[in-house]
DNA sequence: ACCTGAACACCGTTCAAGT
DNA sequence: ACCTGAACACCGTTCAAGT
């Protein structure tokens, strides 16, 4: 007779859960992390995450905490580099590269009532960066402003590049005389798309570096 | 007997309706509205409302709608200006003001499945001004993109100035020396305050002026 | 045509009861 | 101590029935 050992399942603890969470936000969107779900996954009862977490906002915390520890990682790992500009833009592009696996993220960290206390320490190294490129404490602390999310990475657009909503009707171009101008353009290259044909990596940068280069010129 | 004349109460229209959703929200936040809460509002059941919009995410769509609306027919009235800069940023100054009355518009802009009309129609504008000031296309799309959010008024900070949370542990500073050190030296004018002392208008305007100079050495 | 009551399928959360 | 079933007070929405 095989000795079948079967694998104590591993108690529940506040980290399994929160990365059970991280989990399904990923794969299957923020609006599918729900207690019963949450509960399924981790093979428990929606009522015993209640041991664990003090309710759904405390979750909602714990997933934001976790996805900033996961740039704060990447971001102390990165070498040291003299020019401020360089090292801050680097550090920016790598919290961004983490921010596209959890695209659910940005909305999180938007609601959250309370300052994200890893957020705290991924600007304190941003300070420290212009600091050591010659910032006064003031400048420093107008730039962070400035950088506002783009900091962390992401950038807050009116319209999100998402599947679209097919049902809604096409925006009328003849009541929009400069922008349809300018679509034309902008995407001659490109005919086939209308919205949502901007490369996103490309813009985000170009945006970055109009506030990077305007700190240059005041610092 | 006294003609009694029982003032026919005006019929439920969609506009009657987002009306009162903007109302509410104003007034109780946006959690505040709810179909049940709605109807009350407008002297209807909560089912009633469904001849009207065909669903709650139609109602949000129609409120955002309805404040951007609100920024077009202030900035629409705005005398003409020959230095484009100047233009563009009295235009989105004025959409800050109006945004905030309604606090609770971003988030809901952000949530917008798809593109707002009247969002195109203020960027229509934007573009206007900016090639009336000799930008290329190009160099209008980068701008929109740059801008982001901050083209109608919003800035997008990571930690809310909302009330906060008492509960939450205070951050510890002793791991955040150059946080610290700013904060000592940037509030020391203002001791009460440890987070949240910042002065939102006047870091919206930094930012806003950072890159509306950098376009325009670009130009 | 417009409106409604009752019902359905979900939420987050409480609570008394189990082990 | 940790977990659970049943229940509560909410959601948005459907549907058959009223006028």
């Amino acid at each position: 007779m095989t000795r079948v050992t079967v694998q104590p399942r591993s108690p529940l603890t506040r980290d399994r859960v929160l990365r059970a969470a991280v989990g399904i936000a990923d794969e299957q969107g923020i609006a599918a992390l729900t207690m019963r779900r949450l509960g399924e996954v981790v093979g428990a009862e929606a009522m015993s995450l209640y041991h664990h977490v003090s309710n759904k906002e405390d979750i909602l915390d714990g997933i934001a905490e976790h996805v900033v520890q996961e740039i704060n990682d990447v971001v102390d790992g990165l070498p040291a580099q003299q020019d401020w500009k360089q090292a801050v833009r680097r550090r920016i592009l790598h919290a961004r590269a983490v921010l596209l696996k959890h695209p659910w993220a940005p909305a999180v960290f938007e609601t959250r009532k309370s300052v994200i206390p890893a957020v705290l320490r991924y600007h304190d190294g941003l300070i420290g960066l212009m600091r050591g490129g010659g910032f006064s404490n003031d400048l420093c602390h107008h730039a962070l402003h400035a950088l506002g999310s783009r900091a962390l990475g992401f950038s807050q657009e009116l319209f999100d590049a998402g599947p679209g909503d097919d049902a809604a009707p096409p925006p009328n171009l003849a009541e929009l005389p400069y922008l349809a101008e300018m679509l034309m353009e902008v995407v001659h290259d490109d005919p086939d798309s209308t919205i949502g044909w901007c490369d996103d990596q490309f813009e985000f940068e170009f945006g970055l570096d109009l506030i990077l280069d305007g700190l240059d010129k005041i610092k």
